[in-house]
DNA sequence: CAGATGACTCCCA
DNA sequence: CTGGGAGCCATCT
């Protein structure tokens, strides 16, 4: 089902991205495992960098990297999060354990035709609390 | 016109 | 443990 080209990703992703609530965080990918249809980390990368002007309102700072990082390289996206309440820990990443975003409701992934997020383990919660 | 690059992540040797 | 490659799109030089 090609609809001419995998462009169509970039809406999706920024529509995900607007699905974020606020004081939460998401990784790319995430981002990319919510929108499917071969959509990968680093074209969530690539969208959120080629983001145009006007989706300069997306809450683009809520997407980190798997590391709980910031992978933006001179933008004040720490600010951004710590201003909507995300804390940071020793190691300058986010506190994945409390803001990780759980993903979008199933309901709402079904009617706009995107997927759920695999359940975690609580393990790496328990690891990810440990450092603090 | 064509090659390189950028806000990533996973897997294998 | 460390290193490198593959997969995606648009823009730049």
């Amino acid at each position: 089902m090609a609809e001419g080209a995998n462009y169509a990703l970039y809406e999706k992703i920024y529509l995900v991205c607007e699905h974020i609530p606020p004081g939460m965080v998401a990784t790319y990918g995430d981002i990319a495992t919510i929108v499917g249809g071969g959509c990968d980390a680093r074209t969530v990368g690539f969208a959120l960098n080629e983001m145009p002007p006007e989706q300069a309102h997306l809450p683009w700072q809520r997407i980190i990297n798997r590391q709980g990082g910031i992978s933006t390289r001179g933008l004040a996206q720490r600010q951004l999060l710590e201003a909507e309440g995300v804390a940071f820990d020793a190691h300058d990443r986010v506190i994945m354990a409390r803001y990780h975003w759980a993903g979008p409701s199933a309901e709402w992934a079904a009617a706009h035709g995107f997927n759920t997020l695999p359940p975690r383990d609580e393990g790496d919660r328990a690891e990810q609390l440990s450092l603090f």
